[in-house]
DNA sequence: CCATTAAGGGAACTGGAGTCCTGTTATGGG
DNA sequence: CCCATAACAGGACTCCAGTTCCCTTAATGG
């Protein structure tokens, strides 16, 4: 092929690229807090975002694809984490954080649409699950720390302990669709690390 | 208004307007678990159900109210319960049988879409709330006969026991796309039932 | 049985989501 | 500073989900 040097790519993500991907995201991100996952057009977010209807088509194909590469920018954007040096403390505040994000009304109906798209889309699933395993992962140390100073037994299932947390607040965002209260949250961190203690979520192969 | 006696409304209930209901919600579950919520185009489903396209949007209009409708339906098939008199077992039984729905290729499709709408549309939001509201009291009695022979303190709210035990298994599913193990849904009970014996989910205004 | 009228069926119509084509802008290398 | 081209913008086009209109079927009451 003579000359045919093969670009392995020559990508461009200067300047205005990742200006377009910014607008673009912020507008599906406004969309989906605003009229839902059903709701979002692709043309709709173009205008938006003051950016052309075939560049979104072009790059983001899909409502699903949208959502997947905003949730990997979400994802990008962590959260502080609190550490008090007491496990139920902690996780208190990483209770409190996620019904503090749910109760939100955009963040609240944000997190509605995307769930709604992991469930009809497996891309915008993988990338959801994506975004969930990074934010336990900031707060795994936690558990680990507990362990470290005996609170909780030795080989117990970190991430386990941590979406124990998580669990019955999303739940009780599925099955009624009321706000979450402080009470429920500290209930959950309560559980979570009563059980822990007990050795519920203890690894295969330990004691 | 002379002879006008107002009619308050005389339904149909007989015959063919049941027997295209059933097949009509027959043929939405079957193109929910295959296909998907964003999939879900009325006149596909009035084709499988071997009835007129202006017969479903007349009677259902939206994908959303078709979902609602197939929850209510949903929820009038109960499932039997099993009762051993320890609650430990019967919190296991109920974990598995969850897990066993949510495992299950037809079944555990159908939920993701069903709660894909719910999360989309407020009417079939509060049919899903309806549907686990009926599936959740059928398991009440079993904290109720536990809090009688005294295993967990009186005072406890019996629903958020029997909450506490799916809220894993849901949240799994959200949070990691992959199938429920059986160990998981033991340990779901067995937390649920430690929390509640210490005292965690107390209804307010109990010691 | 028959009359009445809910309820369903068929087919043409329409609006807007998604695609395609063509021209323009601005990034990055030399 | 200038060229090559990655990436964007605009508008015409297509196709089908959802609507509308009108006719047919069959449930109900007497």
């Amino acid at each position: 092929m003579g000359s045919g040097r093969v670009q392995p790519r020559a990508l461009r993500p200067g300047g205005r690229t990742t200006r377009v991907r910014a607008q673009v995201l912020q507008a599906a991100g406004d969309v989906l807090a605003e009229q839902g996952f059903t709701h979002l057009d692709l043309a709709d977010v173009a205008r938006r975002a003051g950016v052309g209807k075939t560049t979104v088509y072009r790059r983001w194909g899909t409502v699903a694809g949208l959502v997947a590469d905003l949730l990997i920018d979400m994802a990008e954007q962590s959260l502080p984490r609190t550490e008090t040096g007491i496990l139920l403390d902690d996780l208190k505040a990483n209770a409190q954080l996620v019904r503090r994000t749910l109760a939100d009304a955009r963040q609240g109906s944000l997190f509605k649409s995307i769930i709604a798209a992991a469930m009809c889309d497996a891309r915008a699933a993988s990338a959801m699950h994506g975004f969930y395993d990074t934010r336990i992962a900031e707060w795994v140390p936690c558990v680990q720390q507990a362990i470290e100073r005996g609170e909780v037994p030795q080989g117990t299932d970190t991430h386990k302990v941590i979406r124990a947390v998580s669990a019955p607040l999303y739940y009780h965002l599925l099955v009624t669709g009321d706000s979450i209260d402080e009470t429920m949250a500290d209930q959950a961190a309560q559980a979570a690390v009563i059980a822990a203690r007990a050795g519920v979520y203890m690894r295969p192969g330990h004691s």
